[in-house]
DNA sequence: CACCATAATGGGAATCGTTCCCATAACGCA
DNA sequence: TGCGTTATGGGAACGATTCCCATTATGGTG
């Protein structure tokens, strides 16, 4: 969904960087950044703010982590896959299942198309409740 | 894709609300509230910023107005037909056209319930540049 | 038409997520 | 080990949105 970029500026490998992606890599639910800063802080591995939104940053433009924009505008962040795909969110627990991308590529471009629209692209994502979640 | 709500709590016609009603009417792109509280102003039908916010929520919820979260998380708002449907925006003017909901629906019901996931509800976007735009 | 209970308004303060600034610390190649 | 450069972090700055609340306007009603 987000592209690699071309150039590849140096990228160092320092411990607040090391402890974020290892707290991304357990977690398998959407979480917002705030929440990051402080699972890091309770861990012990403590990493400023402002980093913990400059790297969670750099991650989704290495595609290595997804966005998702919540009703209230708050971001929430997740590892990824690399590949293109879709996401099951729980509208409760929030926790999330990577899905393929439906047969959906095509009618996008067709629909886009016949207005006129060009370089198309989407975005989807489907919410529901988990089976744990169910009352 | 938003639900009117079952009660009807009375709801006044104002000037202000008129007005940005009408605004919305004539407008087809989404477009952020503080936007449209500027349109309001200088069109010389001046509405308090907080009022603009209110209105739009209610709409929203009415289900008479579509709002979008941008990448930098500002909410964008757009007048739109009853039905349920998904928009084709132009990622460079905004300009938006609603488009018929993909045969998605059945794709969505089976994905989720290989994952233990009901009541499922999906959201999609498709972007792309429009002819206008196009260099 | 005047009256009233009540919902709506608006300006400014308050929130809150996110970004900026910049002096200091850490990385990694030579 | 040394050095140029990038990363860090704490606090200020920002910008969108919401809150507060005294004032106003709406829409029945008598």
């Amino acid at each position: 969904m987000t592209q690699t970029r071309p150039e590849n500026p140096p990228r160092r490998i320092t411990r607040q960087r090391s402890a974020l992606e290892a707290l991304l890599a357990e977690l398998e639910d959407f979480r917002s950044a705030q929440d990051l800063h402080a699972l890091l802080r309770d861990r012990g591995d403590g990493v400023g703010l402002a980093t913990v939104y400059r790297t969670l940053q750099a991650l989704v433009e290495e595609g290595q982590v997804d966005v998702l924009r919540g009703d209230d505008g708050e971001a929430s962040y997740r590892s990824c896959s690399p590949v293109h795909h879709h996401h099951l969110v729980c509208r409760s627990c929030r926790r999330t299942v990577e899905v393929a991308d439906p047969p959906l590529e095509r009618w996008a471009q067709r629909i886009a198309a016949e207005h006129g629209f060009a370089d198309v692209h989407h975005q989807l994502e489907v919410y529901g409740t988990c089976g744990a979640c169910a009352p």
